[in-house]
DNA sequence: ACTGGACGTTACCGGTCTGTAACATTGCCC
DNA sequence: GGGCAATGTTACAGACCGGTAACGTCCAGT
């Protein structure tokens, strides 16, 4: 009932993977400390000699939640290189993955949600690691030559952040569950509008 | 300090409006009984007397929330009565207004994200609201003689919510900004295939 | 073998939360 | 005016939470 993963990790690491489990599935205001540590194979003690707060830890699970997410973008290169728009289509199968079951959505949205207050650190956290996956997909959709890049990409971003809320609201089964076709459909639209090169653009990488 | 609008209204409305707007801004979780009543210009046993509990409240909020935004279906179609097309122009436009400033974007979904347990009776009223909602806008779609019609729905929604929760993890300034222009790109791209009927489609009202 | 740092255990503090009990007060309606 | 329902006031219970203190234990490096 106590250990989680006790194998070869530090406690350090075995409660961040722990807290962003629990955080994940009942919310940052639903856990106490107490249950993170314990659920960690831990004790509370520890837990605040590796982090002065459970802000601090909060801030440390958004620090993990990005470094993994930054890992897409290696993936989508190693998966197709120099073929931008096939990495986009990935990128959306990809994106729907994260609305499929009882999905709790995005844990950094939902953390923004639950941080109501503006100033609270994780905030900045967040902001920087959504900024930049945006400023990646337009990076994205510029190499890949869609004309007007960054509004295709704002487009998809909404369309997968609404996806991830949605289906909490509504259900995966709802909107959420047509988010690759609406997703392709969209690229489409705005692939066949002045590309200015086809797929395998390579020469297209430069800007 | 205390009292917040204690005019004419019986306290029951105001614990409510009270509520909502706390709810609003702090998030369920993170305000208390306590400081709805007395922000209300009441008491904590007022509240209890009128609902049985904090989350009997929450529900009665989000069935006012609910009643709220149904009143949108009829502004819409007293402003532009049998123009399916314009009332869903006037509703992407309305929908932009749910992102500005310093938006907490949407009340229901914020809430579904917060009240992580799927069996809390809130997240039913959130559930069926939602619903509502899309297939609202998906007969709006329809009768706008939509070819993909649900299609459009969807993608209209998903992009709706995602703003919404984008502006706060991001910010407003952000991709939600630019919601109305994506929009509109989207109904256009979802008009301009196969339309059975073009605007004043009065005559598509059947299905 | 010693030592120092990391970790575990227990107990505790102060605060806040939901929810209730008992009682006083107001105001409306007949 | 009398009565009754709605409301206000105070106090409290029980639980949980974040965070800290004091002390014990274990193990790696020298």
């Amino acid at each position: 009932m106590e250990t989680d993963d006790s194998g070869p990790l530090r406690p350090r690491e075995r409660i961040i993977r722990t807290a962003r489990e629990l955080f994940r599935r009942h919310g940052v205001r639903g856990v106490g400390v107490d249950a993170i540590a314990e659920q960690a194979g831990t004790n509370k003690m520890t837990l605040y000699r590796h982090f002065g707060s459970k802000d601090d830890l909060i801030v440390a699970c958004m620090r993990d939640v990005a470094l993994e997410g930054d890992q897409i973008w290696i993936d989508l290169e190693s998966a197709h290189p120099g073929d931008p728009l096939a990495q986009l289509h990935v990128w959306l199968r990809e994106a729907a993955e994260c609305v499929v079951g009882d999905s709790r959505g995005c844990d950094m949205a939902n953390a923004a949600v639950e941080l109501a207050e503006t100033d609270h650190p994780a905030r900045h956290v967040i902001e920087e690691c959504k900024t930049a996956h945006r400023n990646a997909l337009a990076k994205l959709c510029r190499e890949a030559g869609i004309a007007k890049a960054e509004l295709l990409a704002d487009s998809l971003w909404l369309l997968l952040e609404g996806a991830q809320v949605s289906s909490q609201s509504i259900g995966a089964a709802g909107p959420s569950a047509h988010l690759i076709a609406i997703g392709e459909a969209m690229i489409a639209a705005y692939a066949q509008q002045a590309p200015k090169a086809k797929t395998k653009a390579r020469a297209a990488v430069s800007a």
